[in-house]
DNA sequence: GTTGGCACTCGAAGTCCGTGAGTGCCAAGT
DNA sequence: ACTTGGCACTCACGGACTTCGAGTGCCAAC
């Protein structure tokens, strides 16, 4: 009984600090939410809820903010995931059905997420390495410059420019892009290195070089994990919280400006089903502490293909965003499938 | 005599005002600056400059700010552009040398770009418009999903995916890739409309259908300047303002999240050697009233490829900034001819 | 055309309250 | 054993007031 008051003030104060972003006290508190108690009653809860780090006074007579710990309880314990509105359902369809291509689907989810959060959104590309190998393809540029065209089952195509040392004949090319289809196509990325072990030795002795350059091209692109790269947008949400907020957005700025980073924050969710939430100082990067990230898994299929979610500050609105990250992610889920 | 001390006092104003960030005295003017007069006399000339509009007062008894009018006359007349010194010259060097591929080029550039000037960075990707179709490959992704690719002479890759209505044979595909290989291979974009128009007529009646798709999908790919994509870096540098400069980075971080707005940012530069600056309000953009662009092309060989540049307060280092600029431009230029 | 002098302006920064939201504690009430 | 009203206390915030000084425009003298 007691225990679950304490628990519904601590929700009254993350759901008021979140909208109003002001210290929230006692009082205000009783007004704005029915708890049937007085004041004073709130107080003791507010004192004990500080006693065990949940909440905290920005000064002494001031009103309570929820620390990171709060947020933790808070998402854990005290809310769900708020589903979205059928307009917004209907919102998200109707712009990720107009995708073109994977590019496409791409920068259609980061805008759409980053919208319907009013937050920095980012989407990682589908994984390579669950991909195969649909088709290689050799062409050359110049005589002494090929490029390397791998397509995946995902429509994918990853690429890379080799260099040769001496001119290549078209036989040559011929021969080379034959055997590396015979070798590659149709395989899983995962297996391709090792068919392509040896691979220079079936070649005349003048063509060695040749294959050895290429199949190193291609094992690079394959294994290189390329495919973590990350979109990114709607950082001008940033700029919203009018500086009066402990949210510097020089350092956020700067750490979304680095690939790995964006990497690390997509990369360790955890089940697909699940959102996940990292909170202020449980998040692993720098410059991010007042910071959180919500992220989810999206799937191609039936194997997961990656993450995608949002960077806001701490004192978001977790229910509906973490609903919108999740919701974003079944869609692209579903719109891969299609394809 | 008079005329030129003027002048000098303005070319004084914007170095200061650049550098310190604040409002210039004219006790200050004559300490910093040998100009071999006295306060009361860069009095007069402030007077007689604010007359013309070249410099203003935030408010009375305040020192002079350059006017948007006053930065225009200062790059047009009074001040040249600064070349970079030996070791940024070694680093750019450095740094673009490593580039592997296109892609990769572009995205060192805007790094490099952002890093020198610590501006936000623009980099456009060299026009498709003048490049030609070095190979077209034709593959399937599943029996009613093709993906078509269009390699150019720059190493680019241009993908488009069709759907088709009908499972397509190996030798339908066969068929249509050979021809289109023959229509529009080693030919320059701007000669595949025509090449392509009748493209189905050639083909059995049953293969017409996807003869058109499949033409329609290159003719988007070679017309649709899908080259118009920008690159973008160092957001970071808009938060370095501490509030206190009347930059308000949302509305520059929104306009610069639509890559349409980008295009036109680079879009106007003017001729190939010079570099085009374009102070505050001359900027065509909403939100960008209190920002400079400095754009400047590159070339592809003998080709004009297309612009790069940075968007930064109007408050900036003139000389410097297009110096990095001009010089960032010259290097891209040669690394695109090396390949 | 230049200069020193001088009165004037006015934003920035400091100081000094008054106000009020908010707190913790306690004794009384249920 | 909680809850509650009462009460003294704290302290950030905002307004009013003042001081300070950089900077100005103007003018008479050089």
């Amino acid at each position: 009984m007691l225990e679950e008051r304490r628990l519904a003030v601590l929700r009254a104060i993350v759901e008021d600090y979140v909208s109003t972003h002001e210290p929230v006290g006692s009082k205000a508190l009783v007004e704005r939410h029915s708890l049937g108690v007085s004041p004073a009653t709130i107080r003791n809860d507010m004192a004990a809820l500080e006693e065990e780090g949940y909440i905290a006074q920005p000064h002494t007579s001031a009103g309570r903010v929820p620390t990171d710990l709060g947020y933790r309880l808070f998402v854990d314990r005290l809310s769900g995931v708020k589903p979205l509105t059928p307009p917004e359902r209907r919102a998200i369809h109707q712009f990720l059905d107009d995708a073109v291509d994977l590019d496409d689907v791409m920068v259609r989810t980061v805008r759409l997420l980053a919208q319907l959060t009013r937050q920095v959104a980012l989407v990682q590309y589908p994984s390579l390495s669950r991909s195969s190998v649909r088709h290689v393809e050799v062409v050359t540029l110049s005589t002494t410059r090929l490029i390397i065209l791998i397509i995946t089952d995902s429509g994918r195509v990853e690429q890379r420019i080799v260099e040769v040392p001496r001119p290549v004949s078209d036989v040559q090319l011929g021969d080379v892009r034959s055997r590396l289809v015979v070798a590659i196509a149709n395989k899983p990325f995962s297996s391709v290195p090792d068919a392509l072990t040896d691979f220079d030795v079936a070649f005349a002795p003048d063509d060695q070089l040749l294959a050895r350059l290429v199949a190193a091209a291609v094992l690079e692109a394959v294994t290189e994990r390329s495919d973590e790269r990350v979109v990114l947008g709607g950082t001008a949400h940033l700029a919203r919280y009018g500086e009066s907020f402990p949210l510097a957005i020089q350092p956020v700025l700067e750490a979304l400006e680095e690939q790995v980073v964006l990497l690390r924050l997509l990369g360790e969710a955890s089940s697909l089903q699940a959102v996940t939430v990292r909170i202020g100082h449980e998040n692993p990067v720098e410059g991010l502490e007042a910071t959180s990230v919500i992220t989810a898994r999206y799937a191609r299929g039936d194997r997961p293909a990656a993450s995608l979610g949002i960077v806001g500050p701490t004192h978001m609105d977790y229910p509906g965003t973490m609903g919108a990250v999740h919701a974003v992610a079944q869609y692209v889920s579903r719109i891969l499938d299609e394809q």
